[in-house]
RNA sequence: GCCCCCGUAGCCCAAUCGGCAGAGGCAGUCGACUUAAAAUCGAUCAAGUGCGGGUUCGAGUCCCGUCGGGGGCACCA
């Protein structure tokens, strides 16, 4: 290493550890990190296996066969970064700080561990910005690439550059573009719960194992028919459905990409629900293996109710009502049980039954003409088209917010299949088409939202379900017996708990043809086209007659083409009516092409949509194990040592994937789930060895940071506020504090690079650390980051001597006390590390430090038996100022490998244990005793306590609880 | 409206199975160094765990209620 060089302030010891001399440090060690490949994770085969006779760690003798790495191996991931033009702020690195120091510990105990960064490049911003500025996205993306490149090197992250790329590469898309492949060319065989290659269907067909619906054979089918039949099949479809559009960002979203209120995730624009011709992707063929295998993932459970609870599955019934001269109505139900309760029936508005339900006048009768009922009409015809148009005219956000119940009466009447009741059918807007079969039987006794338009419309309410003694609500949703249910067919579930009920009125609809056992979901397919330039172009053409063909594989990657103008046309945000239009669309030259695909050359349009964003985040761990290979995505080995199923560590249901995965809370069900579904399907088809991509994940809180306005409510620049008794002052005027986000509207932004500057990246790292726990989210305060400098500036001065910078460390041995503040010390943060408890690690090595502190740093010198497991045990969180100790303290090379300090139990046990003594619950005295003395010998002592004895006062305790090893409570 | 998480010292946070409320840091106070200050070092002060009940020999920890903060879902039949 080459020496430092001094750059401390005037008037402090020249070699003091100061935030100048700490970024001296740190540069050099990042350079030789670099220059050494010291963070290189070996693969099992391939351009990055470990050279055929080189070690690779301590761990090395257990290895894998015909190759040196060790079989203990660890990958840690921290989710994709989206490079942003206006660089990180010290909250964006926490993560990542996190998981770097999680995979130095694992690393410094001999595993093999992966750990490196990449970005997820493609997306909205590089691509508004290109539209008011013309740059070409490509080059605003490298070069906040760049930016945050640099932002993130000088933190000491661990990472193994050569496994880093940005999904924009289109070495990357490439594979991208090879999976929707894949994908494209797949089906789900519902038997065998698994996509399989579209061309085994093909075969099937052609072989008659499988049969052609409506009867004919494959043979007599046209080649378009065949063709059409197939993608009926593909999990990539082209659907004409109601998808949702945003002019506002001129292209369709996804349903996850729609907030609750309607409007866009990214930019906040309305969405509108239009008929478009769109790629979608099977999902829904999946949904029950993505809820089922969530009980297989260490994942927080939050994250896990969030996924189920998107996936909404729920289980019922499909039930038919006959109505007279117009078929059944068919309906989905969760509560088969409560049919003797439906006493109406409501049609989404849009439901296309309606008209031909809807009757010529209305029946005669008392409520047939209600006011309410028909809205006022003189015919249901015009009552239905009244209320049609009113429905369709009302925004999303209307619907949502009102919730008074509207609806008319069709006029017509429906037959209860259980007792052959005529039951009422209305359409009405809280009914909606796109769940379940988009109308319902009512039941209001046990129902809460039929309750209340039930009441609205003077229908019956007949319960069904015992409500529990002492109910005085409406609807009753709960358990209790079935009641006022029993027909003339002998049908009876009077007496029977929900379940039961639910079970023997299916088996009964099923008997008597009335309906079937059902399963819904609230998922839908994934809208997968996004008409924007930058993104993953499809690898799509059309032939002549607009037939879709997929590119094959050699001809991929399929690159975007330069074009002059990167917008989709632009739209007002409010314009429903908009087409879209696809920037691609007016690179003529790249749209229009003549390929050979099998049949000679002819012409081809290229499909001028781009892939969602997510479409690069869905598979990226697998291009981190092996980014170099040009002939698969990934080489089958270097997945299964990486990612396979270890069943020994981690029990006989364990799916695979990767050891740890890192990041915010908010992509729990887009990013997520798009990526447990690719996954899965490359698992059925035999790429992958792993069922799910992240078999455990964490997602770490924010750093948030307080902001102040002003008595006009303006922001004001935070730190520039000072606080005094309790009131916080900006240029002498009193401004108010509050609490959120950091960034620059809010004038708080504090950047890694700030902390670099005054106090170096390992102060930064520690502070960041220790804040508090790592999944907890808090705020931001650049006044206590000194504490972490001061901390390794002791720690420092304890091994170099601050006026001379000679080592001061010697061979003495260190004392009995010091020796069990140590092995405590080792115990407890080699347990803290890896349970990622980095505040706590944190506290027990400052605490070290004190000690050794205390007892030697008054003396010329430290013994080297402290030091330099402090060293080690500090270097997962300071890598830098840890590997310059290491270096001074005599030892070549790095210490990223390990060494690691093993506690040694002799020292974390005593020969004498203090015991509290309480009486009542109250500490009173305490008294020590032999480590091993037995409850009695304990007891003893306790009660022998003079002050013990006092307080009995000669009387007999009631009671004493001994608990070995804690205390002794006397009760009297 | 429904569901989940969190309330410990002025502030950020510890407390593993229900067992001595304090590991660590910031701020404060006192002292050392300094002509003085900053930086640094040493010492020291500080809450009975949001509130009200309950279970227990014993509750920050478990249960019920309530208040405050954060998050998710919200006509999904």
């Amino acid at each position: 290493m080459p020496e430092p060089t001094n750059g401390s302030p005037e008037g402090a010891p020249a070699h003091r550890y100061t935030a100048a001399v700490a970024g001296d440090i740190e540069r050099r060690w990042q350079d030789f990190w670099d220059t050494d490949g010291t963070f290189h994770a070996p693969n099992p085969v391939g351009e990055l296996a470990a050279p055929a006779d080189a070690e690779s760690g301590p761990a090395a003798e257990e290895s894998l066969a015909g190759s040196s790495i060790s079989t203990e191996k660890l990958f840690v991931q921290d989710m994709f970064p989206y490079p942003s033009g206006a660089g990180l702020h010290v909250g964006h690195p926490l993560g990542y700080i996190g998981t770097d120091t999680f995979a130095r510990y694992h690393r410094m105990i001999g595993r093999n561990v992966l750990h490196t960064l990449g970005f997820d490049a493609f997306g909205l911003p590089a691509e508004q910005y290109a539209v008011q500025t013309g740059t070409h996205p490509r080059v605003t993306t490298e070069a906040n690439i760049g930016n945050m490149t640099r932002q993130l090197h000088q933190l000491g992250l661990g990472h193994d550059q050569r496994r880093s790329f940005a999904t924009t590469d289109p070495d990357y898309y490439r594979w991208t573009q090879w999976i929707f492949l894949q994908i494209y060319n797949s089906f789900y065989d519902a038997e065998q719960g698994k996509a399989r290659p579209i061309a085994e269907l093909e075969n099937e067909y052609a072989t008659g194992v499988r049969s052609v619906p409506d009867g004919d054979g494959w043979s007599e089918l046209s080649h378009s028919e065949q063709q059409a039949l197939l993608d009926s099949h593909r999990l990539v479809y082209l659907s004409e459905a109601p998808v949702n559009w945003c002019p506002g960002l001129g292209t369709v979203v996804a349903n996850e990409e729609v907030t609750a209120d309607g409007r866009s995730d990214r930019g906040n624009f309305p969405v509108f629900r239009r008929n478009l011709k769109q790629w979608m992707m099977r999902i829904t063929a999946y949904a029950d293996r993505l809820v089922d295998d969530l009980d297989r993932l260490d994942w927080p459970d939050k994250v896990k109710s969030m996924q189920r609870n998107w996936i909404g599955r729920s289980y019922g019934a499909r039930v038919q009502f006959p109505v007279a001269d117009a078929g059944t109505i068919e309906v989905f139900t969760t509560r088969p049980d409560t049919l003797f309760g439906a006493t109406y029936m409501v049609l989404a508005p849009e439901h296309p039954l309606v008209d031909e339900l809807t009757a010529a006048a209305w029946p005669e009768g008392p409520d047939g003409a209600a006011e309410s009922w028909t809205g006022g009409a003189e015919t249901p015809a015009e009552a239905v088209a009244a209320y049609r148009h009113a429905a369709s005219t009302k925004s999303e956000l209307d619907r949502k917010e009102n919730r008074d119940k509207t609806g008319v009466f069709t006029g017509c009447y429906a037959t209860n299949p259980v007792n052959g009741a005529q039951i009422p059918v209305f359409i009405a807007d809280y009914v909606l088409m796109g769940y379940g079969t988009g109308a319902i039987m009512a039941v209001p006794a046990q129902d809460q939202r039929d309750w209340d338009f039930a009441t609205a419309f003077g229908l019956d309410i007949v319960r069904t379900v015992q409500p529990s003694e002492g109910f005085d609500g409406e609807a009753y949703l709960g358990d209790g017996p079935a009641i006022n249910s029993a027909n003339d067919e002998g049908l009876s579930l009077n007496g029977m708990g929900v379940d039961e009920a639910k079970r023997t009125i299916t088996a009964w609809l099923e008997e008597h043809g009335h309906g079937t056992g059902d399963v819904q979901y609230k998922l839908r397919d994934w809208l997968f086209a996004r008409q924007r330039y930058w993104g993953e172009p499809f690898p799509i053409v059309y032939d002549v007659e607009g037939i879709p063909h997929a590119l094959p594989e050699s001809m991929l990657p399929v690159e975007l083409p330069e074009v002059d103008d990167y917008s989709p046309t632009t739209f007002d945000p409010d314009d429903a009516d908009a087409e879209p239009s696809p920037p691609l669309a007016k690179a003529t030259e790249w749209v229009e092409v003549e390929l050979d695909l099998g049949d000679g050359p002819r012409p081809y349009r290229r499909d001028t949509n781009v892939m969602p964003q997510w479409a690069g985040s869905c598979w990226y761990q697998l291009r981190y194990i092996d980014p170099t290979n040009d002939k698969q995505l990934c080489d089958p080995e270097n997945e299964k040592y990486w990612m396979g199923p270890r069943p020994a560590e981690h029990g006989a249901e364990d799916p695979g994937g990767i050891d740890l995965y890192v990041g915010g809370v908010e992509h729990a069900v887009l990013h997520l789930l798009y990526a447990r579904f690719w996954h899965k399907v490359l698992y059925d088809l035999g790429h992958v060895s792993s069922e799910e991509p992240y078999r455990k994940l964490f997602n770490q809180g924010y750093i948030q940071a307080y902001a102040y306005r002003d008595a006009r409510g303006m922001v004001v620049p935070a730190e520039d506020v000072v606080e005094e008794d309790g009131k916080f002052l900006y240029m002498g005027e009193e401004v108010k504090q509050e609490y959120g986000k950091m960034g620059k509207t809010l004038l708080n932004v504090v950047t890694p690079d700030d902390m670099s500057d005054q106090y170096g990246a390992d102060t930064f790292r520690f502070y960041e650390m220790s804040m508090g726990p790592f999944a907890d989210s808090r705020p931001w305060a650049t006044k206590d980051v000194v504490g972490a400098h001061r901390f390794l500036q002791r720690l420092w001065r304890l091994i170099v001597d601050e006026n001379t910078g000679e080592v001061r460390v010697s061979d003495t041995d260190p004392s009995e006390a010091d020796l069990r503040a140590l092995h405590k010390a080792i115990a407890g943060v080699r347990a803290d590390y890896g349970e990622l408890r980095f505040n706590t690690a944190g506290a027990k090595l400052i605490e070290l430090n004190n000690h050794v502190t205390k007892a030697y740093g008054g003396t010329p010198a430290t013994p080297r038996a402290l030091a330099e497991p402090l060293v080690l045990m500090l270097a997962p969180l300071c890598p830098h100022i840890a590997e310059e100790l290491w270096h001074k303290l005599g030892h070549e090379g790095s210490l990223a490998h390990g060494p690691f300090p093993e506690a040694d139990e002799r020292y974390l046990v005593s020969d004498t244990l203090e015991y509290p003594i309480q009486v009542n619950g109250k500490v009173r005295a305490r008294v020590t005793v032999p480590a091993d003395a037995d409850k009695d010998a304990v007891q003893a002592a306790a009660l022998a306590d003079e002050k013990i004895t006092a307080l009995l006062d000669g009387g007999e305790p009631r009671k004493v609880i001994v608990v070995p090893g804690r205390l002794v409570n006397v009760v009297l």
